[in-house]
DNA sequence: TATATATCCGACTATTTTACTCAGATATTA
DNA sequence: TAATATCTGAGTAAAATAGTCGGATATATA
């Protein structure tokens, strides 16, 4: 098990998708600058979530990515798993056999455990995140940041 | 978040050390036969699980390590955490920060996550697992690996 | 049709963490 | 005093993370 910036990068990036999926496709670009995640880094994990069929492309101008899904059946666990970050607990990844060929003394804990975990993030799905208000609020605070910020460049640019 | 074979061999060491509680203090060396854990390792592990008060040492002969405290009351999330792997599952330890200063988008999730976990683990007891079933056949398999082998080794002397 | 915008793709890299090993000091029992 | 253990610190190979970089390809628009 292990849950690090790859994967809280995949979920927020996918999040992203989701509150702005109204208004066409999400370009990269526009991610990078609202969540603060490098521009290249974004293309190799929607690489991923894109052979995982999560998203789908538009290239060109105006282009970008949108979920190949509704957000009510995209779900957290699946994200996580696309760009291989494990939500096994298990050394043995299921098998059961990492003690000599046989199971190890603590396998079942760790079995356990995952289904939990599993359990737990399969059954949260973008939709559900879009709709908490803890979350819109730190949405429509990042919106308002970058509406200022582009009225400051246009200020400038003028 | 992380869970690796750091936290497993520490979570794996401590029940072997409650399972063979009532023959006094345990060796290293007997968890690392009986384990398969490298003696070395072990010692910075148990380096780490004194500090926290988890376990207490005799040395000399006949010495080894015991619990400290009853296995009644030694949760699976403290001994994880003694060995520094955390069950905190945001990016900013608790403290909401990790975008521009602010709470990012999915700390909520990463928040709620965390406490699912630690709910989990606090709430399993060393003394919990030596009583499950499923454990107990594993561990007396290997006892009873443990007591063929050491035959084999009185055999091939004499 | 040229240009700008975007996705795509592969290779490369610095840093960190993991999972160890090794050498030796120290304490205790017999 | 010898054997058995815990203790301590330093070092290290391999893997994973979190990126960077250079360039190819597709497409909308002027
Ligand atoms: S974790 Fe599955 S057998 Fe050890
Ligand atoms: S994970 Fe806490 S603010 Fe981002």
């Amino acid at each position: 098990m292990r849950l690090t910036t790859k994967g809280r990068y995949a979920v927020t990036a996918m999040l992203d998708l989701a509150l702005h999926s109204h208004q066409g496709p999400t370009s990269l670009a526009d991610i990078s600058k609202r969540q603060e995640i490098s521009l290249s880094y974004l293309e190799q994990l929607f690489a991923k979530l894109r052979k995982h069929e999560l998203v789908s492309s538009v290239r060109g101008p105006g282009g970008g990515y949108k979920l190949s899904r509704e957000s009510e059946s995209i779900f957290i666990a699946e994200i996580i798993d696309a760009v291989n970050e494990t939500i096994d607990a298990t050394n043995c990844h299921g098998a059961g056999n990492c003690h000599k060929g046989d199971v190890c003394l603590t396998h079942h804990l760790w079995s356990d455990l995952s289904e939990q975990i599993h359990q737990f993030l399969s059954g949260i799905s973008l939709a559900d995140l879009v709709e908490r208000n803890d979350i819109k609020a730190v949405a429509d605070r990042q919106d308002a940041q970058e509406r200022a910020q582009h009225e400051q460049v246009l200020a400038v640019i003028n």
